[in-house]
Order: structure tokens, then C-alpha cells, then sequence
RNA sequence: GGGUCGAUAGCUCAACGGUAGAGCAGCGUCCUUUUAAGUCGUUGGUUCUGGGUUCGAAUCCCAGUCGACCCA
């Protein structure tokens, strides 16, 4: 039917693909025109894409929307004359994208509304739209054809343009500080900066693998030795595991280096960039968590704690980094969980905060001073050499932020890589290590995984609601 | 990788092992201020794919595909 509406516009000479109009004002723009005791005084053209068509005899009602929304139009028989308002009632469907002109009046239930005086088809929508009520709820469908989804959905709508107003913001926000953005490889010789399976591939001219960068640190910090004192990037990383709520193998980060500054001078960088983003982005600073139904409040002062603190509170042992490994085992499955006797003592230690602690820390909170184990490029802790200078933000249940003082000393970073890699040599970074040796400023750095703060700042339940095509298995054909 | 659940009209969903249906969308009719507009009529199906059981399968069994959730 609507192949043989768009034939028979051809016939008559018009052809909607080579149209086009000329808009004055989107949606809400057009409304705001609108004066007050005013009718059909001020005249604009607006486009978009039909979503509700209320044909009644000779006038009508429908509905079109645009990037900020949606703007109701009237037409009227008598306004647009016998043939087109014809043309208007048989010749277009719902889904297609018109564009009017016409005058701006409010309707005697106070909605301001374009009195159509023109309009243009700019293009046939070949296939019907999803149902308007229930909207598009096949999980499947909103992923793959995410179009449709962002047309009937309007939560999905908002959410996205509110990601999409995080990440501007966060520019903003950066540039205002002075930091500079930067871009680096995304093809890397060394996967390094995180412990992660990276994605492989290879080039054919240079006759060489390269690995997808699974971090983007080791460069940035090649920026700080070369004198860009305050850089960050944003970009996409690749990591070749598991798939789930809180996992796409292709996420966002935000990485931000500031020299002369530390790990504490990050903590007060992060609180003010949610502090601006609450204020400029979200207009408020109570987020509903979607997990526990909590009110997470970032006006509320944020927790600070250390690791060996909240780890000795957990299990109510003061003396619990003493113990053999033996009892470490059996208090941790004392607490219900179950460890492999072959882990070290860290990570039976880390498991209770994994697994018992981390989930319940729904209000910001910074854990500090984490086991050296967990990162090799982060300072050891002057008065304590187990542990590191650096702070892992917890909200929501979920790591959002870690943040370090940045090892600049190239041989403890040497011995730290070494001790880390064990037998895979190989897979250590000699060329960031021959930058550390010709001297980077102490600096504190911080990583922000934007998909996950996006599900935090939008009360989303998944990531794949917070990142526009998520991954998903090819289908045959 | 393991477990649980799901896939039926364009969309949202029904249907005890016994004639595949509704609402919206579509098509036709009436209607010049509607708000999920209303009215009367009407079209529409490889029931995810492939096997099996049965007189008879959307429904039961097996295998596969894709997805969701939980676990690793």
C-alpha cells in the first residue's frame, strides 16, 4: 500500500526523496514563539517525522516529531484547499517525514499548535511504525534496530540525549580546568594499562599484530612526559571477556592526568565534576539506584574509607591482614563464600570485597589505599608499603572511578611490571618505560567508565540502555 | 561456558493436544478543535528453524538459532 501511495506520487510528478523544506524552528523552539492572546501571528516552519494522524472529516489533527520533540499540527480543508487536503488524508501514513508552514494558535485545550498553511512529503516510510501505546518492548528489536526504538520510546529518547549531555558536559567541564584532549592509539603493539584478554588483529602492510588497547593510561602518561601537563581523553576500549549487564566488550572511558597533583587531588577533581553534572545536567542530586530502589544522594558528604578498614570491619577481625592464609580461607568461608586455596592472600582478601562489600556501597564512597597487588602503576604508600596511593569510588554497588598517584619512578615501575607479568615478559611495555626514564612531573590520574556512569546518572538498569548499538551476536543474513 | 525463561499478524499480547484470535497499525466509510480521538465495516499468519511423537502439534519430546535474566 504504501509502495503504490509512493508510485502514484510519482505519477503525478512528485517524488518525496528529492524534496526537501527549509525549518525556521525545531519542535519546541517553534512553541516558545508562540505569543500569548496572539492566533496566527507568527509563522513557522517545522519537519519532522508523523507519529499520531487524527483525520475528522475536513480538518485534522496530527502529530510530528523532531530531535527536541513532538509539535502538534492542524489541518484544515478550507486553508489548504479541496486537492492537497486530499492529497494530505490519502497520501500520507504515519511514519513518514513531512515538513509545514503555517501559523501558531492554541487549541481550545490550551496545546499551541502550527495551523498548516503548506506542507512537503521529504520521505516515504516504506514500513509501518511499532505499535504507539506499548511502544517497541522486544529487547531484541530496541538493540538492533535502535531507530525505531528512539522514535515511539521517549524514555530511551532521554536517556541517550542525556549520555550524550554527560559526555559534552565532562568536556566542558575539563577544558575549564585547562586540561587538554588528546588522541591515542587504538591499535597497540602491548595491551597495556589493565589486566584484560584483548582483542587481536593485524596488519597487512606493515606485516605486524596488534592488539585493540583494552586501557588508554600508558599513552597519556606519554603526554605528561612530553610536557602536556593536564591532558585526558575519551575514547573507546575493547576487552575480550564476558558480555552481561555491566559489560559490552567495546565501553567508553574517560582517562584525566594532572601533573603535580596526587590521588587526593583527584577526589576533589571527581567531586566537583558530579557536583556540576547534578547541577547543570540532571537539575537534581538525588538519583533513584535502579538495582535497590536507594536514593543515592551526591549533595550528602561521600564516605571515605580505607581498604584494610573496611575490610577488617567486614569481617569484624582487627587483626585480619596478620592471619596465615589458612585462616584467611576460613574466615572468608566463614563469611559464604568460596575461594581456591591455590589464590594468594590478596585475592582471598579481595573476594570479600568484591563479592560482600563493594555490592553494598550504594552512596558514594571512596575506598583508599588498596592492596599494591591490585595495580602496578600507582605509588606505594609512604607509611605502608603494602598498599597504594589511590582511591577506588564506589557508587551504586559498582566501581565508577579509580583514581592514583601515578608511579613515575621507572625502576620501581620496572620491578612492579616485572613482578606482574611473571613468565609473560613479553607482554611488558619497554618503550612507556624508556618514556618514564627520561622523567614524567608526579601527577595524579583518574579513569571514569562513562557507560557505567551513565547507567548510575540515568537510573538505568543495564548497559546496553546507556550505549546506542550494543553488541549483540551477527545473524545470519 | 553452565542454568532458568522466552520467540504466535507490522507492534503489544491471547489461544486445555482438536477451526490460530484481540487491541493498535493497515484498507474502506462517516465526522472541521482532537489528546491512546470516536463510528461502522474489513484485510492480514512459514505460530523462530529442522526433526520426532500423535488420527491430529502454536501447544508434548529432541536438536539448533536468536534474545533476556542468573551464575562462572
Amino acid at each position: 500500500m504504501r509502495r503504490q501511495k509512493l508510485a502514484d506520487l510519482r505519477a503525478a510528478g512528485f517524488d518525496p526523496f528529492r524534496a526537501n523544506v527549509e525549518p525556521t524552528h525545531f519542535s519546541q523552539d517553534a512553541i516558545a514563539q508562540y505569543v500569548d492572546e496572539q492566533d496566527n501571528t507568527v509563522t513557522v516552519t517545522v519537519a519532522g517525522r508523523l507519529i499520531t494522524f487524527r483525520v475528522q472529516g475536513g480538518s485534522s489533527f496530527v502529530k510530528i516529531q523532531d530531535q527536541q520533540g513532538v509539535i502538534q499540527l492542524y489541518f484544515r480543508k478550507d486553508v489548504l484547499g479541496e486537492e492537497r487536503y486530499m492529497v494530505f488524508k490519502k497520501q500520507l501514513d504515519l511514519g513518514d517525514l513531512i515538513g509545514v508552514t503555517g501559523t501558531l494558535f492554541k487549541t481550545k485545550t490550551g496545546e499551541i499548535t502550527v495551523r498548516v498553511e503548506s506542507f512537503t512529503l521529504v520521505a516515504k516510510a516504506l514500513r509501518p511504525l511499532p505499535e504507539k501505546w506499548h511502544g517497541l518492548s522486544d529487547a531484541e528489536q530496541v538493540y538492533r534496530q535502535r531507530y525505531l526504538d528512539l522514535i515511539v520510546n521517549q524514555e530511551s529518547r532521554k536517556r541517550l540525549m542525556t549520555r550524550s549531555r554527560i559526555v559534552s558536559h565532562i568536556r566542558r567541564f575539563l577544558e575549564d580546568r585547562q586540561f587538554l584532549e588528546v588522541e591515542t592509539p587504538v591499535l597497540q603493539g602491548v595491551a597495556g594499562g589493565a589486566a584484560a584478554r584483548p582483542f587481536e588483529t593485524h596488519h597487512n602492510a606493515l606485516g605486524t599484530d596488534f592488539v585493540l588497547r583494552i586501557s588508554l593510561e600508558l599513552y597519556l602518561k606519554r603526554m605528561l612526559v612530553g610536557g602536556y601537563d593536564r591532558v585526558f581523553e575519551i575514547g573507546r576500549n575493547f576487552r575480550n571477556e564476558g558480555v552481561s549487564r555491566r559489560h559490552n566488550p567495546e565501553f567508553t572511558m574517560l582517562e584525566v592526568y594532572q601533573a603535580y597533583s596526587d590521588y587526593r587531588g583527584m577526589m576533589t577533581l571527581v567531586q566537583d565534576l558530579f557536583r556540576s553534572l547534578c547541577n547543570d545536567v540532571l537539575g537534581t542530586a538525588q538519583i533513584t539506584h535502579a538495582a535497590s530502589g536507594e536514593v543515592i544522594d551526591f549533595a550528602a558528604d561521600w564516605r571515605e574509607v580505607k581498604y584494610k578498614d573496611i575490610i577488617r570491619e567486614k569481617t569484624g577481625n582487627p587483626d585480619w591482614f596478620n592471619l596465615s592464609k589458612a585462616d584467611k580461607i576460613a574466615g572468608v568461608e566463614a563469611l559464604g563464600l568460596k575461594v581456591d586455596p591455590k589464590w594468594e592472600d590478596y585475592e582471598i582478601t579481595n573476594e570479600i570485597f568484591g563479592k560482600l562489600i563493594e555490592p553494598k556501597l550504594i552512596q558514594p564512597t571512596f575506598v583508599t589505599h588498596l592492596p599494591k597487588e591490585l595495580c602496578p602503576l600507582a605509588k606505594i604508600t609512604a607509611d605502608d608499603p603494602t598498599t597504594i596511593d589511590v582511591f577506588e569510588l564506589i557508587i551504586g554497588g559498582m566501581e565508577i572511578a579509580p583514581a592514583y598517584s601515578e608511579q613515575n619512578d621507572p625502576d620501581v615501575q620496572r620491578q612492579m611490571f616485572e613482578a606482574q607479568a611473571g613468565e609473560e615478559v613479553q607482554k611488558i611495555d619497554h618503550d612507556f618505560l624508556l618514556a618514564l626514564e627520561h622523567g614524567m612531573p608526579p601527577a595524579g590520574g583518574m579513569g571514569i567508565g562513562i557507560d557505567r556512569l551513565c547507567i548510575l546518572l540515568t537510573g538505568a538498569e543495564s548497559i546496553r540502555d546507556v550505549i546506542l548499538f550494543p553488541q549483540l551476536r551477527n545473524t545470519a543474513g
